[in-house]
DNA sequence: TCGATTTCGGAGTCTTTTATCTTATTTGGC
DNA sequence: GCCAAATAAGATAAAAGACTCCGAAATCGA
């Protein structure tokens, strides 16, 4: 598995709080509701975001998570790197013991390359990317959901692109 | 993690298991004593292996294991399927319940082409090109240990490339 | 044949990850 | 002040992965 549940969670339920975006608090329980994420084990991974300066949180009635950042400024990298730490762009193929640039397992200068272009990508793409593709329903955020049973009110804020 | 610590055993015993390919079984104990790989966990392994038709074993005083393939026919990326499946190959990075080619998540087209990359150059690495390497000392199989503390009287067995 | 050696195969244990439950603490509105 | 709504935090439980144990079966040599 290349990313931890936690994670999937984290850059599932940002998509989600990202799509909402008016400035208002989501509660944590709709998150939860909509994508189909355990409310307590959903309320700790918003707990570290929220102490990396990704989110912020409010209790109380009409309280919950809304952004801190731009999501243009949020890479997936950084939200990877923020619940699983570096793992998956330092981790090696074949985990020997000991190894290190100093001494490579054989491996190393195949799987390398990959790993480098991976974490490239994780960090050149942006959560508004992302929430853009969903806000156009050219792809979707869980299975049988579509953005407009998030927001029923809202349909398409922005102008529809096409037909 | 990339790999399954299974997978990842499997790889290096049989790298081992090659490095001694007299056409002797190599016992599994000596592997797992020169590998540092828990014993009968790696038993587990090598059953598998063997069902796969990778390898071949005896059992009784002076048996062990040994490879049923050519070296040059056996690529990681099949070892790594013998025991792992092809998660690694198959999984997305999100893993939306019910993803697959008809609806696409929003990461799919970003990741799929590395994922296909990773599985090419799994596909392409032979077996044999890792025990070269080993053989001839580019890399080391474990962190203190070096070939000739594998086979004593061995040493270098082929031609010398250099010095 | 007998005993030692080694793989085979099932069941069980330990550890990490994932998920749940329960009890605080904060916030806003009346 | 009081109540309801929401997050914070700690303890607990379930599931999966990694590893161990034990008895059985095969093989070889004396
Ligand atoms: S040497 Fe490279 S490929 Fe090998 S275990 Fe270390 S990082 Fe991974
Ligand atoms: S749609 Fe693609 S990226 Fe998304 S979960 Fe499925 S395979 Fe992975």
């Amino acid at each position: 598995m290349y990313l931890t549940q936690k994670s999937i969670y984290a850059i599932q339920a940002l998509i989600f709080i990202a799509l909402n975006n008016s400035g208002e608090f989501v509660p944590i329980r709709e998150i939860s509701n909509k994508l189909n994420i355990p409310f307590h084990f959903l309320t700790k991974i918003l707990q570290v975001l929220s102490k990396q300066q990704i989110i912020e949180t409010c209790r109380g009635p009409s309280g919950g998570v809304r952004l801190r950042q731009d999501p243009n400024q949020i890479s997936i990298e950084q939200i990877i790197l923020s619940i699983d730490g570096d793992r998956l762009f330092s981790e090696c193929i074949l985990k020997l013991p000991d190894c290190g640039n100093s001494k490579p397992c054989p491996l190393h200068d195949l799987f390398a390359p990959i790993r480098e272009e991976l974490q490239k990508m994780l960090s050149n793409t942006m959560l508004a990317l992302l929430v853009k593709m969903v806000r156009d329903n050219q792809v979707k955020l869980t299975s049988v959901t579509q953005v407009q049973d998030f927001f029923p009110g809202q349909k398409q804020t922005k102008k529809p692109d096409h037909s």
